[in-house]
RNA sequence: GCCCCCAUCGUCUAGAGGCCUAGGACGCCACCCUUUCAAGGUGGAGAUCAGGGGUUCGAAUCCCCUUGGGGGCACCA
């Protein structure tokens, strides 16, 4: 039989962090094993769930290359597979039709109580320090009982019995787990009053509709899966595998979430991340090769992917590890990539009014060799070479003074400085025609080259800290460093 | 409160009885390279393998207990 497993992301919240991590991991069994891997949304909650997050989510798996080959309609595509559709809302008949099934056998039964009573039963049961669960005060009804409350005008939620005795299953990456029903909170409800299903019981129904043979999921969902067995039983489903994966947590090790961390692959998109490292990085968040080897493309890790070799406790999520990694993939792109994704952050840039006009692919691509190896995020390459792109910079006059120098001696070497690249660009501006004279001049007066190369650095880009300075002259062009040298000896007089 | 799960450097991890005086990576600190910043290279600090009992000639590795941490217990998913 073949393997099919699936990500049933709720449409509530723009793509997490673990859920990518979730659907990251079915899809690297499924491609290593050459299962099926399937997208269901699960919008049942109609009060949270939203268009807009569904694109989000489905957005955010396809950026991260996470192609799902059955799954949901999407703009104007068709649903793909054999088991449409693959959104909840549209599937209610099968849940009613289970639901019948289970209720004229007398597996589940329609609960009237009030959400009144079952707050005042919970209360109660807190403040005598036991678990809060179902009384079952609706479970044995009678015919006539149950007439009488309709008649009320009461509607009835559906609840499943869970009968008692111990549910046990062999967990892929726990092992055998057992828990005994008598702890599962009394009968759960599995449909609401209003008759919309309810999470426990549509993902079996679907589960099972959708001949899914490997439940990998969070742990959080382990606690929930005796529940989910006894209704796989009770609707003479198989019993799916299961594989609990160890939980994503913020730094207090309590489980990962938008309060403490950010969460939202969105985010991390915007910030620069690229998705060869955060697939990387998430893949190895829980689960290792074994060997020492750590940099590794999605292809390479579906090959050695084993879902056996899961971990069992959770992991905190270090973001400067994921920097650290995002770096690392930014020096493996190829000029013509890094130049189409660095594009919308230079836009970026511009919209945000840090840079006057965008440079063109050849000037980013001159550049590359000397701001690739720079740049730990996409989104870095303003501050990274943000002042070839604007008339002038801001020029700290403190900047232009290195610590053994003073003024006068600033102003002479910017003014010394001008008149040797004016006489090199008479002739061609290049990086390696530029560095002798300069190191000559230095040397000529009696300055350290560091503390004139310095001075040249601040006053041609308004910073410390830039990308070698013979490569940002040429970028820069003769001209416009010229013009960058007069302004900061202008500055420099004022001081 | 009840149930379940987990436990190796600050963090991610290697380790499936002797190869471990516990290896790698991130981060940190030095040094090298160097015009700054990075990148890269070298080295260093950093874990009595949560603690205690067993089993064994021998335990980070197996068992038990304790402690600690986490997750779940909705007419949310």
């Amino acid at each position: 039989m073949t393997t099919r497993v699936r990500i049933a992301p709720s449409p509530t919240g723009p793509l997490h962090i673990g859920t990518a991590r979730t659907a990251l991991y079915n899809f690297l069994h499924a491609r290593n094993v050459d299962g099926t891997f399937i997208l269901r949304l699960e919008d049942t909650d109609q009060v949270r769930s939203t268009v807009e997050f569904e694109k989000d989510i489905l957005d955010g798996l396809h950026w991260l290359g996470l192609e799902w080959d059955e799954g949901p309609e999407v703009a104007g595509e068709p649903a793909r597979g054999p088991h449409a559709p693959y959104r909840q809302m549209e599937r209610l008949p099968t849940y009613a039709a289970a639901a019948q099934r289970l209720l004229a056998d007398d597996l589940a039964y329609p609960c009237y109580c009030t959400l009144e009573e079952l707050e005042a039963d919970r209360r109660a049961q807190e403040a005598a320090k036991q678990a809060p669960r179902y009384v079952g005060r609706c479970a044995h009804l009678t015919p006539d009982e149950r007439r009488a409350r309709e008649a009320e005008g009461r509607r009835g939620a559906l609840r499943f019995r869970v009968g008692e005795g111990v549910v046990a299953f062999d967990d892929v990456v726990r092992g055998r787990v057992e828990f005994d029903v008598s702890n599962l909170g009394g009968d759960f409800v599995i449909v609401r009053a209003d008759g919309s299903p309810l999470y426990h019981f549509t993902v079996v129904v679907d589960d099972a509709a959708m001949e899914i043979t490997d439940v990998i999921r969070g742990e959080d969902h382990l606690s929930n899966t005796p529940k989910h067995i006894l209704l796989f039983r009770a609707l003479g489903y198989d019993v799916p595998q299961f594989a609990h994966l160890p939980l994503i947590l913020n730094p207090d090790r309590t489980k990962m979430s938008k309060r403490k961390s950010q969460t939202a692959i969105d985010d991390y998109i915007a910030q620069g991340f690229v998705k060869e490292a955060l697939v990387n990085y998430l893949a190895l968040l829980g689960w290792s090769t074994g060997t020492e080897e750590e940099i590794l493309p999605l292809d390479e890790l579906v090959k050695r992917f084993d879902i056996k070799e899961v971990h069992k406790g959770g992991a905190v999520f270090d973001r400067e590890r994921l920097e650290w990694m995002n770096g690392q993939w930014i020096r493996r792109l190829s000029a013509d990539d890094l130049i189409d994704r660095l594009r919308p952050f230079v836009e970026a840039e511009l919209v945000a009014g840090r840079i006057e006009r965008v440079p063109s692919d050849e000037e980013l691509r001159a550049l590359l060799p000397v701001i690739q190896e720079r740049l730990p995020t996409l989104s870095s390459i303003g501050d990274l070479a943000g002042f070839l792109w604007v008339g002038d910079v801001d020029v700290d006059p403190a900047m232009l003074v290195p610590k053994r120098w003073d003024i006068a001696t600033a102003k002479d070497a910017v003014a010394a400085a001008r008149e040797t690249i004016a006489d090199v660009g008479a002739v061609s501006f290049e990086a390696d025609e530029l560095e002798p004279p300069l190191r000559a001049l230095a040397e000529e007066r009696g300055w350290k080259a560091g503390d004139l190369f310095m001075t040249i650095r601040v006053a041609v880009t308004g910073r410390t800290a830039t990308p070698p300075l013979f490569d940002t002259l040429v970028a820069l062009g003769r001209d416009r460093a010229l013009a960058r040298l007069d302004r900061a000896l202008a500055v420099l007089e004022g001081a």
